[in-house]
DNA sequence: TTAATATTTGAATGCGCTTAAATAAAAAGA
DNA sequence: TCTTTTTATTTAAGCGCATTCAAATATTAA
């Protein structure tokens, strides 16, 4: 183990000050070109290695921010958190990652500790629970926060949402063109605010098409492919079973097509079945998932450039803060038997 | 923005020195117990935030450990990640997380932040091309290394891995029980330990079974759905399609059975479709995956713990370093067609 | 040649914490 | 009462870097 080499080590071999080599390793115009070489000869050849603690402890800057989602096993918040890595990485963020599986409390004892590492900022999707409270004494603390896929009423923080209402009204409003009357909506909660939107949606395309909603049934879920698998079971044992099966996401739809397959009912003849984000996953799953891209990529890509601008100092980004869905219409879904 | 209170604040307004006030925070048994409850209630009461960064300076301990996977997004790697998430949770270190995609220079220069980090270790399931050299450096640098379910051949670093030659030897025992002789094999590299690995077990089963291999196909893709359904098309346009198809992968699998279905062919009916690793999908997909659970969950709480371990400086627990795996036969395979 | 200015470097300081060594205070023993 | 032990607290010295600000040197103008 080489004894550890810093700026003064380096200082001292060539004879500058500390300070001559910190500028220097930084590319500081004050510094003459010719020393800089020097310096940074030495720092390559001695093995230097950059202490960031220390440079924090003196900045007050850490370069680290925080990734808090619920789960990310689910693709939905892998893909979100995908397009938040690359574009940290264009500013040479590194980030700290939280799953809070909506633990309130999980999600909070890690915000602590972001503190205490004293992190640039969060990028979070909060948990069930998460107050107007927590995220104030985030900001108080110092940690920059924006949010993603699930907002907290009552703050202006920037928070980068899909437009849930609208996006499912559309798979609604594409289910009713086809014939469907008794739907079940399958997966969420209205726990969330994304639970409530999506009902809100479903229930917009009936008014619209002025038609009565005489049959729903509406199944709470978390957002899980065994989720979906179980939920078919309860919905085949129905009175009147639906024709069309709406579910919250595009996992919970899998899990769905798979269990009606287990009960010897194909998707997209048999039966509709939508999903909801358009994961890599749904165009290739068999059949071929109906479902609605709402943007999940791009709003992971904008709350971390917003998060990134704060740390910067800079204005975030005008613009609206949701992005319009778009319906994605595939094999999984047809007429409804008569 | 309240003035940052640190240890000094408290201490110079309990009229005690820093030192008192520093050990009192961590119970320290040298100071008395009715100073300790002052100084913890004053430092609740005015907010204080213990600085890591502060203390990892100059205790030369960071409680920051990197991981590195090739891709989050693949369930395999996104299950071993939970894994180890829980066991570093218990001994309370935090995570910065890399995705390489098998790109050496991006695992390299994440390698390089961690070392500026002061990272206390990182358990890493190595990028293709990863040398010896490469993990020597880390290890001189003060990153201790823990390996997970890819290796790199000549180190004596802790390394846990499935018996990935065990595994793939059983599907295919149980793909020529079931008649077949004609196998595709679909997935992995032979660029890696693991690719070469499954080959050779699936040799072994058909020596063992005293057959010649007369017609095997071998398709290298990643390690994804994609990959699996694009991988069908050119299997079914051979002259001696297969009657079955082991795949490097669920996700792979999943792909191929979702691309035969494209193809109006049904897995576990008209052919034989195989997948590796039993990831919680496996169970629910349809035809529910005939599979090898190769304990990935296992090797990530192991090579957790032992780098947890190798970080405190106790030993290294003893015992196998290779999980046995188990075939798990479900409905995706079935008998060869005459 | 001197004065004025621009460029480059160095010494000192502090970020907030830990820790070994030193000191002070209290309790126990003689 | 005076030591000796034991217990409680403080002093002081960094950890490695960034950042003034003043000093030294080089450059130009007068």
């Amino acid at each position: 183990m080489s004894n550890k080499v810093t700026l003064s080590t380096i200082a001292l071999e060539l004879g500058v000050s500390t300070a001559t080599a910190s500028l220097a390793l930084r590319d500081s115009p004050l510094v003459a070109e010719k020393t800089r070489e020097r310096i940074k000869e030495k720092a390559l050849a001695s093995g230097y290695i950059y202490n960031r603690r220390a440079a924090s402890l003196r900045t007050s800057k850490s370069d680290i921010v925080g990734v808090i989602v619920r789960d990310i096993i689910n693709p939905f918040f892998a893909e979100i958190l995908h397009s938040i890595e690359d574009e940290l990485g264009l500013s040479r963020q590194q980030f700290l990652l939280c799953n809070h599986g909506d633990n309130l409390e999980l999600q909070n004892n890690f915000i602590g500790t972001l503190m205490q590492f004293g992190a640039d900022g969060v990028i979070i999707s909060p948990s069930i629970g998460t107050t107007v409270e927590d995220i104030k004494m985030m900001e108080q603390n110092g940690l920059l926060v924006s949010m993603v896929a699930r907002g907290v009423e009552g703050t202006d923080i920037p928070t980068y949402l899909g437009d849930d209402r609208a996006g499912f009204r559309m798979v609604t409003e594409h289910l009713i063109e086809l014939g469907h009357r008794n739907i079940a909506i399958v997966g969420g909660s209205t726990k969330t605010s994304t639970g409530r939107e999506r009902r809100a949606g479903f229930e917009d395309a009936f008014r619209e098409a002025n038609l009565e909603i005489t049959n729903v049934t509406d199944i709470e879920t978390p957002y899980d492919r065994k989720a979906g698998y179980q939920a078919v079971s309860e919905i085949l044992k129905l009175k009147h079973p639906p024709t069309a099966i709406a579910c919250a996401s595009d996992t919970v739809a899998i899990g769905v097509i798979n269990g009606l397959r287990h009960h010897g009912l194909e998707a997209g003849r048999d039966i509709s079945v939508t999903g909801y984000d358009d994961i890599d996953e749904a165009v290739i799953s068999s059949p071929a998932l109906t479902t609605v891209a709402d943007g999940h990529r791009e709003i992971g890509k904008r709350a971390a450039r917003a998060l990134i601008a704060r740390v910067k100092g800079e204005p975030v980004e005008e613009g609206s803060r949701m992005i319009k869905p778009q319906l994605k219409i595939r094999q999984s879904t047809t007429l409804a038997a008569q």
